[in-house]
DNA sequence: CGAATTTGACCAGCGC
DNA sequence: GCGCTGGTCAAATTCG
């Protein structure tokens, strides 16, 4: 087990807003905030109790989950419990006003001091109605931001629905039928097993599904198809050839075919001939990509919500510090593995690599890691897929989203393997609460999927959004040699002509957010729990479905 | 004492 | 073919 580690995705903590609060093993990559809305003093709490605390996210006031559409679910709930509060408040001033006996010195006194008790009451009792009219105000005001913002999103997902179809029936149709035909051909030998999937699905499309491929015993011979059914059938067929195998470990012997293993960039290479657009040579990169996590920490490993189970440790050329190899424990056979190093420029950036896919259910605070990698490896993987019509705008998605993470992140579809780099050492971003027994909390990946032909434009608009609301923007590069795009490269300005509704939906969250940033927290908390749960409801694979829309639109060169 | 970690050995791919 | 390197295994060791 791992312990004592210095870097923490703290969604659990009663200290912090519960990133999903919602639903249970949902999440919200999308605008996942990971943010202390904590209110330290006790006065707070005394307040809270006055008042009635605005509590979005209750479990209690939620009965059933929202369903995917219904945005109107919270808000109602915020204003019911907030039209609560003055039944509280009476129930409180009756309390202070029954005094005993021993407490009036004389008749005359007890009538004057009810008169003046009479009159405080009123006067609080005004000014808390006054603050219940201002509440309800801000709370109508959130329920139209947050309705915009679903629609919002709607859209966007509509948008990637349209593409995804349209890149189907470009390069699915044939891919199809081979990938029916080896589906059959494994479940004959394994046993075929049809398990539906629950782990991490990555990517827009079956074309752009992260990995299977540590475990994975054919993984080198498949090709996807793009319909979530043959994606989920094949899927199946792979987890019976994993639950027929008698081992309990991810060994050698479990995938017979060890061109599969992962790992293994130089295989990779082998089946990656030169033509980078290939289908079937980029479906191969996709399923080698690496996710890697910069972030300053002291500790020997981060705390991604994951089990991991050391398996080996190795000295790394070029760099003094051991690479520590770690897979998953949290379920037998989950071929999610990573591997942790410490910087050699900097030994207190920690640098994690993931790879593989969850093939089990994931606690909240496992998924906000794996979402943010999973999202990561879409973006990449999407990048690596034959696209030049860049139809969907990646100004959209940009902009779908509050500032909130300040991470960086690198995309390298260049050899040895895909790797998309999430730089979370740079400045901390003001909405992440630093607190002590947490040095570090992984900022989600809220980068969106980027235009990769349309060079540092997305970027300029991403980090217009970050001088508007401290929201640092994605560094995407294919990265073919040495064209990463630098963290400074210049940005030229935001195009406020594309989607300029939702351009406003994000700068009046900016503005509320600038305003009170406990609000602010709580507001995009809200929208993310909202869009989180839209998106959830979309599509039954939770794990990943964030991921999807994250990433989808990301258009190759 | 069982589980987790450590660490040397082993294996495979690649370059020379 | 040999050496280097990355990745993994598994026995030994440590830990709770």
């Amino acid at each position: 087990m791992d312990k004592g580690w210095g870097l923490t995705l703290d969604t659990s903590s009663s200290q912090s807003l519960p990133l999903f609060p919602s639903n249970d093993n949902k999440m919200f990559p999308l605008l996942g905030f990971p943010v202390n809305l904590s209110r330290a003093s006790k006065e707070d709490d005394e307040n809270r109790k006055v008042v009635g605390e605005v509590d979005f996210f209750s479990d209690r006031n939620k009965p059933t989950p929202p369903p995917s559409h219904d945005h109107n679910v919270k808000p109602n709930i915020v204003k019911k419990e907030i039209d609560e509060t003055p039944l509280h408040i009476n129930t409180g001033l009756q309390l202070l006003t029954a005094n005993t006996g021993s407490d009036q010195s004389t008749v005359d006194d007890g009538v004057s001091s009810d008169a003046e008790n009479k009159r405080a009451k009123t006067t609080e009792l005004a000014q808390l109605q006054v603050e219940l009219q201002r509440m309800n105000s801000e709370n109508k005001k959130l329920k139209e931001m947050l309705s915009h913002v679903t629609g919002n999103y709607t859209a966007l997902q509509m948008h990637l629905v349209t593409l995804m179809q349209q890149n189907q029936q470009r390069t699915g149709s044939t891919e199809n039928e081979v990938v029916q035909g080896k589906v059959e051909d494994k479940n004959v030998g394994v046993g075929g097993g049809k398990v539906p999937r629950q782990f991490l699905d990555i990517g827009p499309s079956g074309t752009a599904e992260v990995d299977d491929q540590v475990s994975d015993s054919s993984s080198d011979e498949r090709t996807r198809s793009s319909t979530p059914q043959n994606h989920n059938i094949e899927a199946g067929a792979r987890d019976g050839a994993r639950n027929n195998n008698g081992k309990s470990q991810l060994g050698r012997e479990e995938s017979p075919d060890s061109e599969s293993q992962g790992w293994s960039p130089n295989k990779l290479q082998k089946m990656n001939p030169s033509n980078p657009m290939d289908q079937s040579t980029a479906e191969a990169t996709m399923r080698k990509a690496r996710v890697s996590v910069r972030a300053r920490s002291e500790a020997p490993m981060i705390s991604d919500g994951c089990q991991w189970r050391k398996y080996g440790q190795k000295m790394a050329k070029g760099n003094p510090c051991p690479r520590a190899y770690y897979r998953c424990t949290m379920a037998v056979g989950c071929p999610v593995r990573k591997q942790v190093q410490r910087c050699a420029d900097d030994r207190t950036i920690l640098v994690t690599t993931y790879e593989g896919t969850h093939n089990h259910p994931l606690p909240p605070a496992a998924m906000a890691m794996a979402s943010t990698t999973t999202a990561a490896a879409s973006m990449l993987l999407s990048g690596s897929m034959s696209s030049a019509d860049g139809i969907m705008n990646p100004n959209l998605l940009a902009r779908a989203i509050l500032p909130c993470s300040t991470s960086m992140a690198t995309l390298s579809a260049s050899a040895p393997f895909p790797t998309v780099t999430l730089d979370l050492t740079h400045n901390p971003n003001p909405l992440q609460f630093q607190r002590p027994g947490a040095p570090f909390q992984v900022p989600f990946l809220q980068a969106q999927p980027q235009n990769f032909g349309s060079g540092a434009a997305p970027i300029a608009q991403a980090q217009a959004l970050y001088n508007q609301s401290k929201f640092s923007g994605l560094q995407l590069s294919q990265d073919v040699g040495s064209s990463q795009l630098a963290p400074q490269a210049p940005r030229p300005p935001l195009q406020p002509s594309q989607q300029p509704s939702l351009a406003d939906t994000v700068s009046a969250a900016a503005s509320a957010i600038t305003a009170d940033p406990n609000f602010t927290a709580v507001l995009a908390a809200a929208i993310s729990s909202i869009i989180g749960s839209a998106h959830n409801s979309n599509n039954n694979n939770s794990n990943n479905n964030t991921s999807r829309t994250t990433i989808s639109s990301f258009s190759g060169n």
